[in-house]
Parts: structure tokens; sequence; C-alpha cells
DNA sequence: TTTGATATGCTCAATATGAGTATAAGGAAT
DNA sequence: ATTCCTTATACTCATATTGAGCATATCAAA
């Protein structure tokens, strides 16, 4: 309320001043709403025939629309009734992830478009049927970052295609020190090198990969016609929602090992299989069975219920729960990840 | 209110159609600009009269100002030019902390006023003098959070003073139930109770203690005067930009530990006590000397530089510098803390 | 009852960590 | 020059924690 004798105070003056000077920015609020089933990350997209793209065509977009003062709150609000509205889904679990404002980011608006900034959320949910009429559907979220999925061993997609493509890239650099500075994010980014392999830089990757026009985006953004360059590596997305895509892959890859929030993946009682495949399929990586077990075990992070899966088509497994007492107990109660599995 | 749709700008027609839709939004930005000097963590603040705050004093503010489409081509080149108009210095590394948007920031707007969110920033700095004019001070962090300085021991304050605060806080919970979550958040959050301490809970703490009405914000927030009833812990800030410094302590106590954000408080060469001592300031704990060394060392983080430095007291340390390499080397090059000191 | 799945237990060497003790190398006081 | 302080740096050692893998249990299907 107007307590504080705001019609009054020069502050009043001074907002209107403010606002002529600071003109019109519109907010736009994505949401990045994920799944995993059947040892799968999925992502919720909608497909949009009305964004300016390469080719004219619908592209992938993530579930949007713009901030509504009157209407919504706060800004978490108004994500949550956007997403419903687009996907028919109630959203639980939902962090911030970051911001984008970038002038260029509609490339239709150019220099003249409204200035456009995005506070993109990070959404977990465990999946479900998507409500009849919309156009949402869910898309494994390596279709858009193959080159992510180390499950079954380093992909050829980078020694046969990026690595090549990038080594291109490099010689394109003017002048030694930054033929230096590209080979070094080229090495940390994509681990080559006898660098390791670093699964939270998913940013980074995509990042250099734009900049090399790699990626349908990049050449798009820059009103080329994506078709004819770009190698196209993997599934492109409307304006810049792949790069939202990257953010939230790297930041979930951190965090589920230092917060509980794999559990929003899953149904209250899960084996330790199920857990450890989830956590596979975020981090995109093997781990060694045995010691991931003795990891959420003893980390008190999970605890047996006595209940067992017999659907396991070996031995009946016991199904665990998230033990949520471990956040008084412990200081980062994440799945800490054991070393990868090395043989089969 | 006249800021709706300015009708007098110069917008264009796209501009104006997309805000006939979504009304304007003022984007603002903030700086948490920090320093480390003599074993104290810094804060630059700006002393702002203008602002309505309890009492209707001069408040402590961080750098801010609107972003302004027209002028910044990026959200973090508008808050550079605010922080170098406003402070004097320019930034090195910066990094984007979280946005918040909640309709009731700025208590004189009320409903009615234009939505406000901002986008807040973590800049890491070298601490330097403050040019000239401005009213910019550098603060020492912990004025704003005395119970998150544990370097000498867990403070009285907590056990003397919010300790008890909070065992009323928890009295007035309505239900069982909700004693529950209470008395765990407590907990969890301050440590009580056989509950470790977590360094980087810093924004739970803070929001913990403002809903239990222990800060001054609180207070006059709610209209009422600060002076009375709250127990006034630490000093307040102007608006909500306390809340915005808890995000970004925590943020930072996170983030030494898994990348080398550190040495960019540091100058080129320096001695391990003094890196160390950097860290505890910003942790807020006393670290065991020689594992940290040990730690920090074997860890690749720092190369000596064969240097010395006779200034100690004692018998010379050895100057050592920042390893690049380790970026290829580990995935999460930060300063891994070891157990804190138990004696003296 | 053998085979093929899983699940779950257990071992053991290699490292890493927590908590010191011991020694080195300066300056200041005696 | 010797004795104290002071800070820096080296080394130790018992105790976890990890990486890697072998071994056993328990189901279904052949």
């Amino acid at each position: 309320m107007a307590t504080r004798r705001a019609a009054l105070e020069p502050a009043h003056r001074s907002r209107r001043a403010a606002s002529a000077l600071s003109p019109t920015v519109v907010v736009g609020l994505n949401a990045v709403i994920v799944a995993v089933t059947d040892e799968v990350p999925r992502v919720l997209t909608i497909s949009r025939t009305d964004h300016a793209v390469a080719g004219g065509g619908p592209a992938d977009a993530l579930p949007f629309g713009p901030l509504r003062p009157e209407q919504h709150r706060t800004l978490e609000r108004g994500l949550r009734s956007w997403a419903r509205q687009q996907t028919g889904i109630g959203l639980g679990y939902v962090e911030q992830l970051y911001t984008f404002g970038d002038r260029f980011r509609d490339p239709r608006a150019g220099q003249d478009g409204p200035w456009m900034i995005s506070v993109a959320y990070l959404a977990l949910v465990r999946e479900q049927r998507l409500a009849g009429s919309s156009e949402a559907h869910w898309r494994d979220w390596y279709d858009y970052f193959p080159w992510e999925d180390w499950r079954s061993g380093p992909p050829t997609l980078i020694s046969e295609t990026i690595a090549p493509a990038l080594d291109n890239w490099l010689a394109q650099a003017s002048g030694r020190p930054a033929l230096h500075v590209r080979r070094e994010r080229r090495d940390i980014a994509f681990g080559l090198h006898r660098t390791p392999w670093d699964t939270e830089r998913t940013l980074e990757r995509y990042e250099l990969l734009y900049e090399a026009r790699l990626v349908g985006e990049a050449a798009s953004d820059a009103g080329g016609s994506a078709l004819q360059d770009a190698k196209d590596l993997g599934r492109p997305m409307a304006l810049d929602h792949r790069r939202i895509l990257a953010t939230a892959l790297g930041r979930l890859r951190g965090k589920i090992k230092y917060r509980p929030v794999v559990f929003e993946l899953l149904p209250p009682a899960f084996t330790l299989s199920r857990l450890q495949r989830v956590v596979e399929a975020l981090a995109g990586i093997r781990l060694h069975k045995q010691n991931f077990r003795r990891l959420v075990e003893r980390g008190g992070l999970v605890e047996g219920t006595g209940q067992y899966d017999e659907e396991t088509g070996g031995r009946p497994a016991e199904l665990f729960a998230f033990r949520r007492e471990v956040l008084r107990e412990r200081a980062a109660p994440g799945v800490r990840l054991p070393g990868p599995q090395t043989r089969a």
C-alpha cells in the first residue's frame, strides 16, 4: 500500500523521470521443463511456426511468454502461469537459471525492435502425459546436444566431425595469441588433447560451436541461410533457446552433485538402479554401479523401504526413498558421482 | 500511472505494440563489488539519501541504475557503465547473480508503481582508492551479516541473540506441522542442534531473519518503524539490497571451491598465507594451515615464483602465482577447503 | 537345474584427509 | 651471539574415502 507517503514524495517525480529515461523493455519468461524416462532426459518444447527461423519453417521453442506485471505477482508465478497455459503442466520444483539480455536476441527485430530480456527457469517434473490441444512435445535432450551423451563412450561425432571442424576454426584465428586462446578454449571445452571431459561445460561447448558456426542458429542469426554452410550439429531451436537449454543442462549436471534435486524426477520409491540411470542420463556418463550404490547409501541420501521391485528381470531390487534427514547431516547433500565405469 | 506506456516517448511502432501487450517494466542493474584487504572482505556501497528507508535517513545502497536499452548494448555493459559512473571503478571479473522481481521491491511504489525487476551482478576487484566525488565507500561485508563470521569461533550473537529470538518465532507457528517446518529451517540454516554450519546458506539465513522480523528491513518494508521492535541484526541497507548481498556472499563462498575466482582478488604474486587469509575472509572460517597449503600446492592451483616476501615478520615466505594450466588438468579447479582448524 | 539377468556384498590396494610434530629462517630483545 | 618470538615450510601417521573388481544372491526363462 502507499503507506510510505508515496504520492507526496519527490521520489515520485524522479520515478517518472526515470522511466522516461528508460524506455520499454519486454521481459520474457522461458521455462526449461525437464523429465527423465527410460534413461532418456527429456525437455518440453513447443512447435512454433510464427517465429522467424532459418528456412522459415516451424522450430522447437521453449514454453515462453512475456511477463504481465498486472497479472503476475512474481516472476516465478508468471512463469508457472505460462507453462500451465502452454503445456497443461503444473510445475513443482522450479529454480531460476539465468537472465539473457542481448539486443540481438530476436533477429527479426534488429536494432529497432523492443529490447527483450529473458529470464529463464529450470523446472523438474515427473514425466506426464501432455494435455490434448497444445503443440507441446517431450524431446530427447540429446537431440539438441548429441555431443553431450558419453554413455556409450566418447561420441564419434566429436572425433570425426567436431574436432576437425574446430581445427578449421583454429586456423582462422588472426595472430599467434589468438590462436593460443582458441586452442585452449577448444581443448578445455571438448576435452581434447589429454584434457578431461567436464560434463558441466555444456554452455561453453555450445557457445564455441556457435562461434565456429557449426550450429544452425549461428548462420540464421547472422542472416544467412542455415542449410548451406553450417554443419548443423544437433537439432536447432528458435531464437536463442538452445543456448538457454545448454545453460540448463550444465546447471542441472552441477546441481545434482550438491543438492538432492534428482528426486524431483523420480517417484517417491525407486530402485537404486533406476536412480543411477536417471543420474547417468543427466550427467551423460556411465557410473560404476557398486561404488555409486555405496556413495548414496552410506552417504545417507536414501534409505531402504523394505519393499521390493519384482520387475527387474533378475533378482528383485529393494525400493529406496529419499532420506530427508540428510539435509541436517551433510552440508552438500547431493548425489556424489563415483568415477566413471571403465569396463563393461 | 503516468509511467504506463509513456505516450510521448519517441517509441518505435513495434515497441509500442509490444508494450501494449506487456506494460512497462523497468529493469534495474545492481552491482555487488567485492574486494578483500587485511583479512576483511569489503563491499562497495553508496550512501543514498533519496531512498525511502526506515527512519527516513540515508541508507547504504549498492551501485545501481536502470537499464538504458538505447545506450547499453548488453545487461553486463549497462552494469559496468553504472558502476563506473557511480564509483569510478572499472570492473574486471563480473558474473550474473540473480534476477529479483518482486512487485513490492520498492515500498514507495506499492501496487501501482512500475514493475521493477533487478538483475544483480557480482564483481571481484582488487581494492583500490575511490575516485573523489562520489559517496562510495568500502564496507566490511560482515557489518551487514555479523552472524556469518566464524573466524574466531561460533559468534555469540547466534547463541545469545539469534537462537532465542528464533525460539520465539518458532513458538508463533500455527500448528504442529508448521512448527516442525520452522524448526527444521532454523536448525539447518543456523547449524543448531548438531546440524553443521554450512557457510553457503547465507541467503537462507538472511531470509529467515527477515521473516522473523529480526532485521531492520523487515519492519520498514511492512510500513512499521524499524527502530522500535526489530532487533536490527546487522547493518541494514536500502530496499532489498541486503538480500542481494546475501545472495552474493553465498554464491562467492560456493564458487571459490570449484573455480579459481579468488585470484581476482589478489595481486599476481602472493604468499600462501595471504591466499589463505583471503579465502578465510570470504568463507568466514579458519582453515588448517598445513593442509590448506597441501591442497592448493599439490592440487596444482599455484606455483612458486622463486621470489620471496621479506615482510612477514618471520621466515620469509615464497611468492606464488596462479597456475593457469590447472584449467586443463582438473575439472573443478577451485580452492578446496580443508577441514576447519580445530585448535589455535 | 542350468543359464542369463539383475541386485547386492565384500575385498584390497591406492589416495586423500585430519591433525599434528618438527624444522627453518627471519627480526627483536637480552 | 644467544635467546625468544614469529611466520614458513617439511614431514608423519592413523584414519577415511575411492577405484576397481570379484563373489554371491535371487529372480525368470529355457
